[in-house]
DNA sequence: AATGATGGTGTATAATCGACACATAAAATT
DNA sequence: AATTTTATGTGTCGATTATACACCATCATT
């Protein structure tokens, strides 16, 4: 069972797996899965192709990966550059790599999936001429593998809304409960129990209850919480709390 | 709010996301991850490189994707040319690309986890003549950002092996409830509950007892069983059953 | 016959999850 | 002024799930 520590690998095994042809080298490109939501909805911003291939079709918004930058870089970039935001929520997803995924050209592409509050960041400027939300279910088809890249996004979203604070990264700085679980459901695509929902926020810890209402939200009011990142911060530190729902 | 659905991207937008220079292009490679288990211990193959850079030191079984191939066939291609084993359960994990991460020239790379029943799978060949099983957390340490690589796939590991049927990849056919146990200790890094750990796992109703011991484990002997792969897919298919460990 | 090492089994308590209904505030309407 | 409308806000109980925990069986060795 024990193999021998010091022998070399063959000349052979060695040639074939580190030597590289100039032909192998290959377009690396990201694609961006932005989710937005806008306090009843959960959405996705697209783009409709103004260049070849697939010139008129929707699509996610990507760039080709520049030599001086590595991926996440590239992921803020290309969202800062066809939005103008900048500190987006990005994350690194899968990489997809398909020998006909982009028929122009052999192109391996990283999905990055990123999360807007869609009300609180107006976009203006050219940027977005050609860009716009869709409803999640509404989207419409789109080029390459950019469907398979969505639903991975949204498997991975769902699983991370689960475990870890980012919901909040798709809602404004205050916000009421019911803002909270309507996002929850977008999330999860299912009808949650507002009881128990708000049991289980409380029961985490980690919101702070302004003495604020909403007004624009019902005739009585709701009262607007926020998340306290510091405190959460603390209590993973200091407690190996961690964040379930 | 809402978005003109039909302007196009400026030119500037376009030239900015979409064009590409030659020298943007980059290599691309795979790094394995690979995990065994030999009825005790959780372990990882490395190699000991003979080839700069880095020539000397361990690290992880890499190759360069090549333009005819996908991402998954690479890393099979690479696992399989090294141990020459072939049907691995692999798994992409995410890809690096630090500007420096390669010190010789830019370089991203894949990383892909993979699981070996070790005792199963006797190598032998050139392939593996500088490779060697390391206990897990007695390998040293790692060129590049392999370090970072391995701690990734670990916790993937225990992530999927919470959820998922992959845990048995990692032993023969037939194994005792003991090995099966010892496995997750390994993988969970901690102590469980021998008694809590066979009711959790019998509840899950997709082994088979046999009625053939393991008379190498003890005097008495343990009975061996197998998982069964046909039942669980049906269980998932048709009562949208989900494992949980 | 005694020893030693590992295999194999069940119950009771605590914690968590999930179902469930009504009163309150305040604006709008009559 | 009274009524209607609409969304807010709040607690309990039963079911399920997770955790802690101890003893006897088997059989080879001595």
């Amino acid at each position: 069972m024990e193999i021998p520590k010091e022998a070399d690998l063959s000349t052979d095994i060695n040639r074939q797996l580190n030597f590289y042809q100039k032909e192998d080298q290959a377009l690396l490109a990201v694609d961006c899965i932005i989710f937005g939501f806008d306090k009843t909805n959960l959405k996705i911003l697209l783009i409709k192709r103004n260049f070849e291939p697939e010139k008129g079709k929707w699509s996610l918004i990507g760039g080709f990966l520049k030599k001086n930058e590595n991926l996440d870089q590239a992921a803020t970039r290309v969202l800062n550059t066809l939005t103008g935001l900048s500190d987006i929520y990005m994350e690194q997803l899968y990489t997809y790599s398909k020998l006909d995924r982009d028929p122009g050209q052999r192109t391996i592409s990283v999905s990055y999936f990123a999360l807007i509050d869609v009300d609180s960041h107006q976009f203006d400027g050219i940027q977005i001429e050609s860009a716009r939300w869709f409803d999640l279910n509404e989207a419409p088809s789109l080029i390459f593998d950019h469907d398979e890249m969505i639903q991975k996004a949204i498997a991975r979203l769902r699983r991370r809304a689960m475990t870890m604070p980012i919901g909040f990264e798709l809602l404004p700085e205050k916000f009421t409960m019911r803002q909270l679980q309507n996002l929850y459901e977008s999330i999860l695509n299912k009808k949650l129990d507002k009881r128990n929902f708000i049991n289980k926020v409380n029961s985490l810890d980690v919101l702070v209850k302004l003495n604020e209402k909403d007004m624009t939200v019902s005739r009585k009011g709701a009262y607007l919480f926020v998340f306290d990142k510091e405190k959460y911060r603390k209590k993973v530190e200091e407690d190996g709390f961690s964040f379930k729902l």
